[in-house]
DNA sequence: TTGTATGCGTTATCAC
DNA sequence: GTGATAACGCATACAA
């Protein structure tokens, strides 16, 4: 049996009113009308089962309660935190959230975001993995908010971020201050902006004590990056075993994300060195899993579930006065102590 | 700088045509129209940076190119797994994944469906943590498919579901024919049918060698809820410990799922048992994280990405054949071993 | 091959 | 207070 949609024609007709009431009554809760009326309408409404067509509603207002996420991909563990920040505050707004995967692929990125665009989100974040978002200039998001996470775009828009910089200094200033002075790094290719800065970062950390990274300790993975934990984690255990087959392996290694400082660790243990009694190892993220493993990782806090909470808190904010000015928050590494890392010497 | 939206009539009067033949060359990339007349409403396209404004295509054949997918909660380590899987199977397909977390709250899964519904969604895949669905027979969900994962809806559906129960049994068998006989299983509460399938199947395979679960080996956690990894990482911890503290401890543990058996490992460790020298763990579902972590986690493949990948085949298969007989895809328990289980005597 | 006209389900502006 | 009716942007049946 299919039952034909009901629209706000059929409980206009059935009760009698024009369509204009019924829609007065099932919107404005406060709107004038006479109580006889209102619980009539609303018992057709009940009786009819009618759900309004939000299609209908959003082609007249044209703005849908949509905000569509576009990051790198979900498979990646880091972003599961930040849709779940991202979720969480939008329970009880009424808004969904569209999810899209740009899979690194800058051209599929821009698709989305266009189609995004047209099926008129209010408002879009995106974690871009371009380096050239110079297009959005070029496009019309009138009316639509977008904010920024990890990369910024090339046009001003709202934005959070993260000190990146910060943390690789931090990571390198800890690592001296417990006393290590093998000190490696490793990390997938530095194709992001984001990933750089730690490197400048820890770097300027290293060079305050007269530490400089060599071929030896300055580990760059060159495979292909494909974008599955698996991968980070294959080439943190590959980058590890590297630094193991050298003469003087180093005594700590800072590992340009969590995953990757798993797959070091891993690789470690299978080479029956000890984490962290005979080398140390240092992460950066923090994500859910990482207190989990043994030993519990010490890593740089990224904040992830805060950057979707507070990404969303600016979408909100522009929602309800769309002419405030462009924000930006910022937010501050925070070491993680653990037990991943052990002071030498 | 306000650029007003450019619609299908700004182009039309722009190249002196009308809407229908802008709407076909738009469209259709195959309708008769003169090439002349094509190339240049697509210059004027083009030039006037014209995009189709879905809402009005949506409204017009009452359908968009979305899909619904309700799951219990991001955070949990599970889902992203299926929702990558999700995701990859629709790339290029050009729809998009609405996606909605219930917290496990019936009340709440039930206003997202129907919320979905209303934005004319064209498929809904739904994970349900209710278990009484039959308000779905009272909506109208003509016209929208809708797959069960996981759980089995109340209506008769589309579904791809696993034998919970067979990887039980199977989970049993395993941990016999390795030598244990003092097994436990540890569990968050039994809130869902999938859990006690599993605890069945496991008795079932139990028995078959004389095995009983006591009061001292299966261990259902009383904690109220929350659905964070952390919570279920921090139950298999407290239950792994106070199985730790019987007389006569297990030499095998069988948890409810990966991240229990994540916390079990990692309580066993503190408590100075090795894993799987003294005491065996095995998981269930095969989580992406579950062979990075040491020991590397043996467990039940629960096809988890898979599933996702299946439920979306459903999905297509009756977007272009409507009319086409309910189907259920079944997985099939599959054992991963790696390092957790060790041979017994 | 192209154009005209209508309707999709709403909301909102005007009258009454 | 309530009711016609005109948009919203698009696709399409029907004419030409």
């Amino acid at each position: 049996m299919t039952r034909k949609k009901v629209t706000i024609y059929d409980v206009a007709s059935h009760c009698g009113v024009s369509v204009a009431t019924v829609s007065r009554i099932v919107n404005n809760a406060d709107y004038p009308v006479s109580s006889e009326l209102r619980a009539r309408v609303q018992a057709s409404v009940r009786e009819l089962n009618y759900k309004p067509n939000m299609l209908g509603r959003y082609l007249k207002s044209n703005r849908a309660d949509e905000v569509g996420v576009i990051i790198p991909n979900i498979s990646n563990f880091y972003y599961p935190d930040l849709i779940a920040g991202i979720n969480d505050s939008l329970i009880h707004s009424g808004y969904n959230v569209l999810l899209c995967n740009s899979y690194r692929n800058p051209e599929y990125e821009k698709k989305q975001f266009l189609s995004l665009l047209q099926k008129q989100v209010k408002g879009i974040i995106l974690s871009t993995v371009s380096d050239d978002t110079s297009w959005i200039e070029e496009v019309n998001t009138d009316g639509v908010t977008v904010v920024a996470i990890e990369q910024p775009l090339y046009t001003p828009t709202h934005r959070v971020c993260f000190n990146y910089y910060g943390g690789g200094y931090m990571a390198a200033r800890y690592l001296v201050e417990m006393g290590h002075r093998e000190i490696a790094f490793i990390s997938a290719p530095l194709t992001y902006a984001s990933r750089r800065q730690r490197l400048d970062g820890f770097r300027a950390g290293l060079r305050e004590s007269g530490i400089e990274l060599t071929q030896n300790t300055l580990r760059i993975s060159d495979f292909e990056l494909e974008d599955e934990s698996s991968y980070e984690f294959n080439i943190g255990c590959r980058l590890a075993e590297k630094l193991m087959r050298l003469d003087a392996p180093p005594t700590a290694i800072f590992c340009i994300n969590d995953m990757m400082a798993i797959g070091a660790i891993r690789a470690l243990q299978n080479w029956g060195v000890r984490v962290p009694q005979d080398v140390s190892v240092l992460g950066f993220d923090n994500m859910t899993i990482s207190k989990m493993i043994t030993p519990a990782l010490t890593t740089i806090d990224q904040c992830t579930r805060e950057i979707g909470v507070r990404a969303i808190e600016l979408l909100q904010k522009s929602f309800e006065n769309p002419s405030a000015p462009l924000e930006t928050v910022r937010f501050k590494p925070k070491l993680v102590e653990r037990e991943s890392v052990a002071r030498r010497g």
